[in-house]
DNA sequence: TCGATATATCGGCTTTTCTCGATATTCCAA
DNA sequence: TTGGAATATCGAGAAAAGCCGATATATCGA
């Protein structure tokens, strides 16, 4: 875990926005389908709230993978991203006994 | 507080490295008189320890500061750094809960 | 197999950050 | 009050990040 790529992953209002987003999907994507929830939210959903280009949603969101904060599923041409909930509660434990 | 003013300040490598000499200044800044560290470590010190001019670092201790993670007291002609200990309990709070 | 759709990657331009040297400011001591 | 030491601020060049359009790749449906 390296909390570099970590922090400069999080030093981005769109990442940080998108981070937002992805702790309710089911309120914050209302378009997408009910049943592709327990996956994530794909990269068309994300991009259409962040109102940046694809290609620059779909770059944060390997930053964020990279830096471990989320991960992805493939489901057919879709790709689904969810919050890594794991990596979160080990950042508050870092940032409150170390640094 | 702002969050990604905090993120940002964070996404450096020297300046995560001052916060955690910081944690333990006597450690790791012995050639510091004993009695100062009541205030924190001086820029010079600090500077010494990172191996950056005088000007580099002091505005690193000063966008650390902007960010409420250090806070400064002046002392003759020294300044003197500390870490801000609530600032991280705070941010180690959001990062469990929120983001 | 072929076209359409979703996502990923590439190349490049713009903006921000990094880091320095030079200079300004503040404070102490002689 | 003047010289020197500690720190802060300024201006600039180099490196990195932001963000785009174009293109590549993968998958589905006909």
């Amino acid at each position: 875990m390296d909390h570099l790529e970590i922090f400069k992953a999080l030093s981005n209002k769109t990442r940080l926005d998108i981070l937002s987003w992805l702790k309710e999907p089911e309120a914050n994507f209302p378009e997408q389908e009910a049943e592709c929830f327990r996956h994530g939210v794909c990269v068309g959903q994300i991009r259409q709230k962040a109102g940046l280009t694809q290609s620059t949603v779909s770059e944060y969101l390997s930053i964020l993978q990279r830096a471990g904060l989320v991960k992805s599923t493939r489901v057919g041409q879709w790709t689904y991203y969810q919050r890594n909930e794991e990596a979160f509660q080990h950042l508050s434990r870092l940032i409150e006994t170390g640094i």
